[in-house]
DNA sequence: CGTCCAGGTCTAC
DNA sequence: GGTAGACCTGGACGC
């Protein structure tokens, strides 16, 4: 494990570490902060779309990259941790994680060791448990392939998101959650937080999920990345 | 104390 | 294809 800080260094992105690394440790941490920021987007086709646009012109200035974990694997085991749940659970499903892996996430087969009661009984996962340990023996055997989803091989939204919805405890909302941060954002978010904040930032009283995609269809490929943008917005000081 | 629900999913109709 | 119930957990709430 390499500790790394970020520092933004006028508007690039610094990683710096304790000691010196050698070459090969060193193309492992900017390959990793580069997934970690989804540097390899090209957002250039999405801010043309919302140059136009009253809304969502802020976000032109360079809003979007929302943080991914270093693995594919990282992200859809703490999206598993998000569903049917308070977010202070989720946090304390992560953070017994992060402690079972020493201070960094844990390796799949680390997961796939670790006894069933460890799960229930320190996690405090219930029945997500099961899920994320089937899901790390898949990824140890090999049947299964999640950095591979990261590649943008020429793989369709459709490919990438049946793969997703395959795997236990994976629905609609985790798929269309980790492809995001795969890099692909047609799809929406949509769960009992994005739900209610689209109902009071647009003064509606109820939506259907239908008519909430519909209004976001006009961005096409990024119609999932201007829902959340358009939720954020308050998050952004210089909105 | 019981009930409900939180950044849902699965199974069985 | 759509819908009803069950599901770990724990915090919020009403009784």
């Amino acid at each position: 494990m390499i500790g790394v800080t970020l520092r933004d260094d006028g508007g690039k992105v610094v990683a710096e570490t304790a000691s010196r690394l050698g070459q090969r440790d060193a193309a492992r941490v900017s390959e990793t902060v580069a997934r970690m920021m989804r540097l390899g987007d090209d957002l250039a086709p999405f801010y043309a779309k919302v140059a136009a646009d009253d809304a969502l012109r802020w976000a032109a200035a360079g809003a979007g990259r929302m943080l991914a974990s270093p693995t594919v694997f990282e992200d859809v085991v703490k999206t598993i941790c998000t569903t049917n749940c308070s977010w202070s659970a989720t946090t304390r499903m992560t953070e017994a994680l992060v402690a079972l892996g020493g201070g960094a996430f844990p390796e799949p087969d680390v997961l796939a060791s670790t006894p069933d009661r460890w799960y229930r009984g320190v996690a405090r996962m219930g029945y997500r448990g099961p899920y994320v340990k089937a899901i790390a023996n898949d990824v140890v055997s090999g049947r299964l392939d999640l950095e591979s989803l990261f590649v943008r091989d020429g793989r369709s939204d459709e490919d990438v998101e049946a793969t997703l919805l395959a795997l236990p405890g994976i629905g609609p909302y985790a798929a269309a959650h980790v492809m995001q941060m795969l890099g692909r954002h047609r799809h929406l978010v949509l769960d009992s937080w994005t739900r209610p904040k689209y109902l009071r930032l647009t003064r509606k009283r109820r939506a259907a999920d239908r008519s909430i995609r519909h209004a976001f269809s006009r961005y096409g490929e990024h119609a999932g990345l201007a829902f959340w943008l358009f939720l954020t917005r308050d998050w952004v000081s210089e909105g």
